[in-house]
DNA sequence: CGTTCGATGCACT
DNA sequence: GTGCATCGAACGT
């Protein structure tokens, strides 16, 4: 089943730890990607200085202030999409920054996305596990890119389902990678999973 | 194990 | 001109 608009109109933090154990699909030509979300983290309106909507609306950051259940992507550090979830009511910006996955169909085709990407020397491939671990690289194996900013997460080629299943325990921590903000615990994953990003989980 | 640092593009001041 | 919601290679301990 694929999420409902409603499911994103709500408050930020609750939809984050809803995403953990739903699945982001991709259908593109070249082929279909999907993974299950084991790491997100949230940003929550103008009074949060690590949300892009801290110095009040421009350009770049428009589909935070648009309806929910929209996809918000950017170029980051010149290198990398990062793909968010727009969440709450149109006007109040916010957004669930989807971190990591674990791969679920389409692994052949995240490894040749990955691959072409960066292919530096003769390094080992990524393993299953780390094909869509971190923001940055998730968008690669997912063929993510600025052509899907604002697109509907509602209706395909780009959803989030909710295919049921159990979710494991689930931890809260400060969100990481930011120079501001990381007071709140607004980063949520589930806890030890080998996809989750960050400092070398073992 | 740990930390540092370069690549790279663009929004924003 | 400055500063990133990153990645991974290279180095130090």
């Amino acid at each position: 089943m694929i999420l409902p608009r409603d499911f994103y109109a709500r408050p930020t933090l609750e939809v984050a730890r809803e995403l953990l154990g739903k699945v982001l699909r991709h259908r593109s030509r070249e082929g279909t990607t999907a993974g299950r979300i084991v790491e997100v983290e949230a940003y929550i309106g103008e009074d949060d200085p690590a949300c892009h909507a801290a110095p009040g609306p421009t350009a770049r950051n428009a589909p935070l202030y648009g309806p929910p259940g929209v996809a918000y992507v950017y170029l980051n550090y010149g290198l990398h999409y990062l793909v968010n979830a727009v969440t709450e009511e149109r006007g109040s910006p916010a957004a669930v920054l989807i971190r990591a996955l674990e791969p679920v169909e389409g692994l052949d085709l995240m490894r040749r996305r990955r691959a072409r990407a960066k292919w530096r020397k003769g390094k080992p491939h990524p393993s299953d596990h780390e094909l869509c671990r971190g923001p940055g690289n998730l968008t690669i194996a997912l063929g993510i890119t600025l052509a899907q900013n604002t697109r509907a997460l509602t209706r395909p080629p780009l959803v989030i389902e909710d295919q049921g299943g159990a979710v494991e325990t689930i931890e809260w921590t400060p969100r990481i990678g930011l120079r501001v903000g990381t007071q709140h615990p607004w980063r949520c994953t589930i806890a030890g999973h080998r996809s989750v990003s960050g400092p070398r989980a073992r």
